[in-house]
DNA sequence: GAAATAAATATCGTACACGATATAATCGCG
DNA sequence: CGCGATTATATCGTGTACGATATTTATTTC
């Protein structure tokens, strides 16, 4: 049987878990404190989180076309297009239209855009001395959330 | 010292992460998971994820007044207030002004919201069987991540 | 007990996420 | 070559998140 969507079969004794009892609460929450905690160093550098994911990837990675950009986030173009506009609006990219190609658009850095890959190398040292957890143990937890996403993910097709 | 905003003072050797090697990016994107893994059920439930999370707080802890709904879901009123009503739109909750003070809104189960558990409790089943992760391994990723989202929330104070 | 203050909720503007759909360019196949 | 299908990106509407601020009610303080 090849169901596509998750379906529900009541178990034996099923039981209404609570907040807390919830994974799927505990990365949610997780994840809006990281955007929170980033936020002051965010609002400093002129970028949202998702933002600089997406700087993180030019960065790290050189130019990126919008769909590869929203494969690398697991976002799909109706998100990546207008935030990369704003990205484009701060100064920081910019958008061409491949010329063999004229579907795609070409994302690349600025001058300004490269210069702010300076201010984002304090982040992971203030996840670090936030957390004050060791480097194996939060490589593990990362790893495994990692792992999740992909089963979640694969689960969902 | 007591500084209130993560400061950055460049390490000795700082190196910009990729995104894969960012614990954050791992939060964000398990985080989205799960919200488009549990889609087609709470599409038939009527409810978006996050109104999920407030009909568990009312299902498991009863009623709730904003504030403390918003403390549970670690939201603001800004956000919790327009999705109650929201929830009271669609008939699964009331809205009501608390007799002694005024100020607090008191939100309770209607019995289309009470039936509703019935059908919640096939989530942890899909994700159990979507992740096939042993109950032990789960409970310490929730817990750790638990752990993690204090650590960011007390050191952004 | 009236003014200042604080607390609880709500409103507004901006930026995601995302389903549905539109638009435009390329590809495949007869 | 032509035309339907596919691909890449963009647009639109809804529902969060969240900073800033407004509104209403309660509390404090003089």
């Amino acid at each position: 049987m090849k169901d596509a969507a998750p379906s529900c079969e009541p178990a034996a004794a099923p039981t209404l878990l609570g907040l807390d009892d919830m994974l799927c609460f505990a990365a949610y929450s997780a994840s809006l404190a990281f955007n929170r905690f980033y936020k002051p160093m965010l609002d400093r550098m002129g970028l949202t989180y998702p933002q600089l994911l997406a700087m993180t990837v030019l960065w790290r990675e050189g130019d990126q076309t919008v769909g590869r950009l929203g494969e690398r986030l697991f976002l799909e173009s109706n998100t990546v297009t207008p935030l990369i506009k704003r990205l484009e609006a701060a100064g920081l990219v910019t958008r061409t239209r491949d010329k063999t190609d004229e579907r795609v658009v070409r994302i690349s850095l600025t001058e300004a855009g490269r210069a702010l890959a300076a201010e984002a190398v304090c982040l992971p040292e203030a996840v670090q001395s936030a957390t004050e957890l060791p480097p194996e143990a939060m490589m593990r937890l990362r790893d495994d959330l990692a792992t999740l996403r992909e089963q979640l993910r694969t689960a969902s097709v």
